[in-house]
DNA sequence: ATCATATTAGTAAGTACTTACTCACCGTGT
DNA sequence: ACACGGTGAGTAAGTACTTACTAATATGAT
């Protein structure tokens, strides 16, 4: 069907040293999980794509859920679990709410675009059940609505935030940007239907959840408000 | 592992009538292929399930590949495509905001939770690249972002709501609703994060779009500075 | 009704090939 | 000289799909 060659700029011909191999072959298999799912990818096509033996890839892992389950761990380590609150902090204290919420979305969207091979893993796991799903989404996603969930709670105590559940708010927030790069990752990759930059994305999305679309003061000014440049 | 009987209340001992068998196989196949994947389904778990030989999946369906789409088809067809923009009809001649808004989310989380089992399989073929997932994006999801951003389009013209890109507005609420179904059915099945009627959730979501969480009449508004420059 | 006939639902046992995984064995650099 | 990166040739269990066949049922002429 398809021919997706990925790390076979091998001049300096073989012998590479074992844990560059080793890497390499998370990297490929990475590619190709992402691609194809786990029960799609076969450990022949790994070895291919790695340009080595099949009983190589199994020198360097027990078995094919080990190889799997070795991605997700090194990548949730690398990158995935970095804390998107620490980024966020400044605005909290200084309650800037757009701050808030623009960081925190263009931060994800970011973050989404230049990994979305492993988006593509997790969604896969996700949906086959693979436990390790479940322990990405407890231990992050999870810290991601407490984190949030409190900051509108105390906003709301201030009087700046409409006594909604925090959590819809949080859901609402996130939905917007999750579901924006789920789409550009899963459905519409060359972005016909709608492209913006990050930068844009992120503020309106912020905009829509602080102030919503609809006109406020109907009485004085009729348009101003925000201004859209593309 | 797993052992999901589903369709095996057979006390009329075999012998199906052919389309009866035919319907039969095709829902104890979506079922596994929603669950598992296409390449994590096999034809002989298809035809186990079913209580009936694997010769006869191959009696009544080409190959896998055609039961896939066939599944597809069949259902895209029966519940899919019926336009969603029908219900709203009403409230968008009428310019019921909120009745627009909330009709629609509410209308698609009905949707999303009472055929779970379509939307996983549709999660799976459009991460597998299975063309039938872009088809189904092609003309069921432009044909809403075309409807609502007209009605957008027409609201701004009214000057009722801001001038913000009407798909961006569309992605932003579309995305509160949408990834709020998604989680409920791949990351959270238990609901142990956020639990809300579909009436709460599509209610707080359009008030969200249209009002935002930002109080509006803040008189003591001491810092806002909602200005970032990308 | 009756009984041969045609049709259809169904199967057991294959085929050709792929799968994950193993093991005995190279060859080269230090 | 030998540890270490690497392989070729396996194996047993699956895989999608086929073949050659049986038996239940519908049909229709008598």
């Amino acid at each position: 069907m398809e021919s997706d060659l990925v790390g076979a700029a091998d001049n300096t011909i073989h012998r590479m040293a074992g844990d560059e191999r080793r890497q390499q072959l998370l990297e490929v298999a990475m590619h190709l999980f992402s691609k194809h799912g786990f029960s799609g990818t076969t450990t022949k096509r790994i070895a291919e794509e790695a340009g080595v033996s099949e009983a190589m890839v199994f020198k360097h892992f027990e078995n094919k859920d080990q190889l799997y389950t070795d991605i997700i761990d090194h990548k949730a380590c690398s990158l995935g679990m970095e804390s998107p609150m620490s980024v966020l902090s400044d605005f909290v204290e200084a309650k800037n709410d757009f701050g808030v919420f623009y960081h925190l979305a263009l931060n994800a969207l970011n973050h989404h675009r230049q990994d979305t091979e492993f988006i593509r893993l997790l969604l896969h796991s996700a949906l086959e059940g693979h436990a390790m799903a479940r322990t990405f989404f407890d231990s992050y996603v999870t810290t991601i609505y407490e984190s949030i969930g409190e900051y509108i709670e105390e906003r709301q105590k201030d009087g700046a935030f409409r006594e909604v559940n925090p959590k819809i708010v949080v859901r609402a927030f996130s939905g917007m940007f999750i579901h924006h790069s789920m789409t550009n990752i899963i459905w519409d990759k060359d972005q016909k239907l709608l492209k913006v930059s990050n930068e844009r994305a992120a503020k309106e999305f912020a905009t829509v959840l602080l102030d919503g679309i609809r006109k406020k003061d109907s009485s004085s000014d009729e348009q101003n408000s925000t201004q859209v440049q593309s």
